[in-house]
DNA sequence: AAAAACTTTCAGTAAATACTGAAAAAACAA
DNA sequence: TTGTTTTTTCAGTATTTACTGAAAGTTTTT
């Protein structure tokens, strides 16, 4: 192995061992992020032995987040004929990556808020009192506006890269 | 007690609660959660002790995530004349807290994420051979995405209220 | 049918995170 | 200053989350 293939491997593995540590700050764990950035970096598909020997982890370790990770979209198995086994491909695109983050944070994240501040509001529908008023006025608030952002997250996932960037660019560019 | 005030004093239990399990999923902890939500619909700043016992937690636990969530500017300090310990009010508009949050999340989870891509897209800058410059290319494509966010984010926090809801209803009303 | 190749589950363990309660430090009052 | 109130820290503990390795399950081949 030449000096600049040498060199590579060692940033590859910085970029996933870094993009590690930055999954735990977003609230993944540590390997998810890992294999995300393993497998977004690899040209071919790898198998679930390549992940583990590349990440030096377990096979349950790596079963577990790779079918976390296509539970995500963020990456999809694949065949190669002649082989048996499953292989594991990231979503390269940019843009697909974040449609998909969006529509599942909206699903796991907003969604179930929306549904308890909705019932907390429907509960306190014309209760009397200063204490009661002021609760339900709180709620409301706070549910149209997930209701406004769930929206908007609808919209934004359903748009396509280019109108995307060029809307952007209209606004902010 | 009549009866609304006991119905009233179960929702806004069943809401504190609620925002708890949230926070779990939102990658916050749990009481920080409940805390911000009592917080929020509470009419007067609590101080330390108000907050212990309505959530049941030692002092340490309410004092440690108080000063967090001052940290995320979702509440601030205030002080009442005569009274000399600290009170707790949080910040109810919902607008001001979703640009607290952006801000925040921001600084935590996008700028240090920006780091490390641009980190990785210089070091392997010039590089030759496919492997290195698929790497290279993913890497700048990843960082001019995050870029784009983070300055999205800057626009948005940057926005009044009005002049933010007047942009989104023209774009998706 | 049995064997081989591969995937999935899970009990046990390791590691990370959250919480308590009490002691130390700081701020203020007498 | 000394005593009182309030805030902050932190060692120890509890709880939660992540991981391993091996067994069980599944699918395909012979």
């Amino acid at each position: 192995m030449d000096e600049t293939a040498v060199k590579l491997a060692e940033i590859r593995e910085e970029f996933v061992a870094q993009w590690g540590v930055m999954g735990i700050q977003w609230g993944i764990n540590r390997t998810m992020a890992q294999i995300h950035a393993f497998l977004m970096i690899s040209a071919e598909p790898m198998s679930t032995d390549e992940v583990m020997e590349a990440l030096e982890i377990s096979r349950g370790n790596a079963h577990t987040n790779l079918k976390d990770l296509v539970g995500w979209g963020l990456i999809r198995i694949v065949t190669k004929k002649g082989e048996r086994k499953e292989f594991f491909e990231a979503e390269k695109g940019v843009w697909e990556m974040f449609r998909r983050i969006t529509v599942e944070r909206k699903r796991r994240e907003i969604d179930p808020a929306l549904a308890v501040l909705q019932r907390c509001k429907a509960e306190s529908e014309g209760m009397e009192g200063r204490d009661a008023v002021a609760f339900h006025e709180q709620m409301k608030e706070l549910e149209e506006f997930v209701s406004f952002a769930s929206k908007m997250g609808d919209r934004v996932a359903a748009m396509q890269h280019g109108k995307a960037m060029q809307l952007a660019f209209r606004l902010f560019g």
